[in-house]
DNA sequence: GGCCCCGTCAGCCGATCGGTTGATGCGCGA
DNA sequence: TCGCGCATCAACCGATCGGCTGACGGGGCC
């Protein structure tokens, strides 16, 4: 299949909080012969001092990292220096925000845990070369995000939203965020306009399974 | 390091609903040397599949497992034949109630994928001789769960948490489960009660973090 | 048989919520 | 400069919620 004259291999480094998981990658990504992983991180932070430290050519980046930064954090920071390596994104979900969210923080490919193993192969050569790389399930997000700008929650409302899950009332988001019940009301409103729900609980649950919190 | 004289491979079946990780699973196994993994599958139904026509010692079971029946339904299934080989939890969340459902559905072990990879290899060894493996986290939670039997909500009331969370308000769940809105009142008092919680915003957010749902 | 948990139902109350309309000020880009 | 999105606030209303007390029947357990 590859017709390229002795590629050199891809210098690589994987971040993934879950230890089992990062050892199956390295395992995997070893197999695979032309790519060389150079180090390996459990945690955002550490990624980023690796990444620095050992200029790789890509990062293979997990978006959930328990504990310290989470990957989106991290992501913008490794891409902000001058002459930063590709991050590629691997993850679970496909959801809007973490999307969004990712490639903002500069990732130059969405990949899902679900693909393939010769389509991560394949997608680590890309991200080399600055290619995008985005699984076919993004792709489309992408595509509709594109077409119908779907109603994003301000940075505003997402506080009320997090109250919210609090299960505060209006009073004691009021009082949180320093700003009258009134406007708490108001921000509601939208917020109920935007999840297409018409109750804080039902906001709740949509917020929750669209990832919006925490 | 193994002073056993010339150990036979366990044989093993893993079960993982995303490729990139089955085949990270797959390719750090191997390493191990004395595992031997029989089949791999990417859904619990062909996972109870695989484990009667394989007949391997243990199944590597992942809990989330998308679309189709989960890993508790498909560990109780594999366990319910005579002869039946041990099915060792392999998974991301240590939450109370995905562990009382797994153990309840005849797991032998649950480990966490923040495992370290020794670990999980000791791990299948034990489970192909019965013994339960418990990471600490998860055996601390056992533990915790013996002295002071925490307050699980009834399966009664999860089908009311369910509605709340679609947003509904207590005339609507009540006609959805054909009982009286005074009925839903008592139960949601009984809901706040157990997940320390006041309000149905709070209620159907702790529900989501203790994934009580879906 | 007694006990306790579970699920069912009633009525009452004050507090809170959701919807509406309308208004102000700020920053930003055309 | 004009418009637009965002955040802020006000007042009002009916509907709903949350908390309370009390009750009844069924099923499992000792």
């Amino acid at each position: 299949m590859n017709t390229d004259p002795v590629p050199s291999p891809v210098r690589l480094l994987v971040c993934d909080d879950h230890a089992v998981v990062r050892a199956g990658l390295l395992a995997l990504l070893a197999s695979a012969g032309d790519i060389e992983v150079v180090g390996e991180a459990s945690s955002g932070e550490e990624a980023v001092e690796l990444a620095a430290r050992l200029a790789p050519q890509v990062v293979l980046m997990d978006l959930q990292l328990g504990d310290g930064i989470d990957g989106v954090e991290a992501t913008r920071r490794i891409t902000a220096a001058p002459g930063a390596p590709h991050v590629l994104v691997l993850t679970t979900y496909d959801t809007d925000a973490d999307i969004t969210r990712a490639i903002g923080a500069g990732a130059t490919g969405y990949l899902l845990k679900a693909e393939r193993p010769e389509e991560l192969f394949a997608a680590v050569h890309s991200a080399a070369q600055g290619r995008t790389v985005l699984s076919p399930p993004v792709a489309s997000r992408v595509m509709a995000q594109m077409r119908a700008p779907a109603p994003q929650p301000t940075e505003r409302e997402l506080e009320i939203l997090a109250q919210l899950a609090q299960g505060l009332g209006n009073r004691e988001i009021a009082r949180a965020l320093f700003i009258s019940e009134a406007t708490v009301k108001t921000h509601l409103g939208r917020i109920y306009e935007k999840l297409g729900v018409d109750t804080r609980a039902g906001a709740v649950a949509v917020a929750k399974e669209r990832r919006l919190l925490r």
